[in-house]
DNA sequence: ATTAATGCAAAATCTTTGCACTTTC
DNA sequence: GAAAGTGCAAAGATTTTGCATTAAT
């Protein structure tokens, strides 16, 4: 038998890793954002929701009030650490690619697929209205599911 | 002293405008659908939320509950009449422009403004994952007040 | 020591729903 | 008169908040 893992792989270097880009953001080193941080950030890109990453949390044994997922989110998103997609009425998407980049969206699956930002090109855009700057510009492919005649 | 106006400038013939249109929609005619139709497509292209409707709708004398704006918006959209924009988290934007066209948004202002499509150019779009068609490309550019320097 | 983070439960928002009654077709 | 719409209030769902306790700087 080996010896139970309750925090994962989360190994000193990678909490090393993980306190640094928390300090860095200003934020600082807790517990449990240093483990959600894990879940969010350690297998490249993912979409996520608050419920999602709460029961990926309880699943990981890791014991986090759903306030604190829910601070944490914001938090990390208002830190740049995060970016928020509004695609949904619903349910707020938290992605881990801040990179700039676009979207497919399969509704009803509630799936979100990222576009590389060289995928589409954007050529021409209007002029803001007087007194706004553009801050993102964001494209969001709607899907269907194909039905084959 | 001119008479009370309840029903505003709900003329007999906007009225046979407004139950064709929503007749061909498949939609009964009542009085409640017929007046939030004429408070919703009387005046060009418009954005609305739930909230606002209501408001409106109330202030214009007309006694609709909460669930039949509610409900009359669900169904204007599912009948194609209305367009439901997802650009924040709280709140659904009914646009009563239905053809193709995008949206600044000015986040803190809940303020939606259309772009024509031809205003934008969406030159190149990635393949849609296997099994999948395209729905509807949505472009959202999302304004921040300039600050001058 | 100060300041911030956490948990818990309650509150706040927006939206939907159940059901009795009314209206449309 | 059958089917659908409406109002009312209650319920649902997601997200935020207040406050006491705990942890980080």
């Amino acid at each position: 038998m080996t010896s139970p893992q309750p925090r994962a792989d989360l190994t000193e270097e990678t909490r090393n890793r993980l306190a640094t880009k928390l300090g860095a953001a200003g934020l600082r080193v807790t517990e449990p954002r240093l483990r959600l941080a894990h879940l969010l950030f350690r297998h490249g890109n993912r979409h996520v929701t608050a419920e999602a990453l709460l029961d990926e949390a309880h699943a990981s044994g890791l014991r986090v009030s759903q306030a604190t997922v829910y601070n944490t989110l914001n938090q990390f998103q208002a830190a740049g650490l995060l970016r928020q997609v509004q695609v949904d009425q619903a349910r707020s998407y938290f992605d881990t690619n801040i990179d700039v980049h676009h979207h497919f969206y399969v509704e009803g699956e509630a799936r979100l697929i990222d576009i590389a930002a060289d995928a589409v090109d954007v050529a021409r855009l209007p002029d803001s209205p007087a007194g706004y700057d553009v801050d993102r510009v964001e494209v969001i492919i709607r899907l269907d599911k194909s039905d084959r005649s």
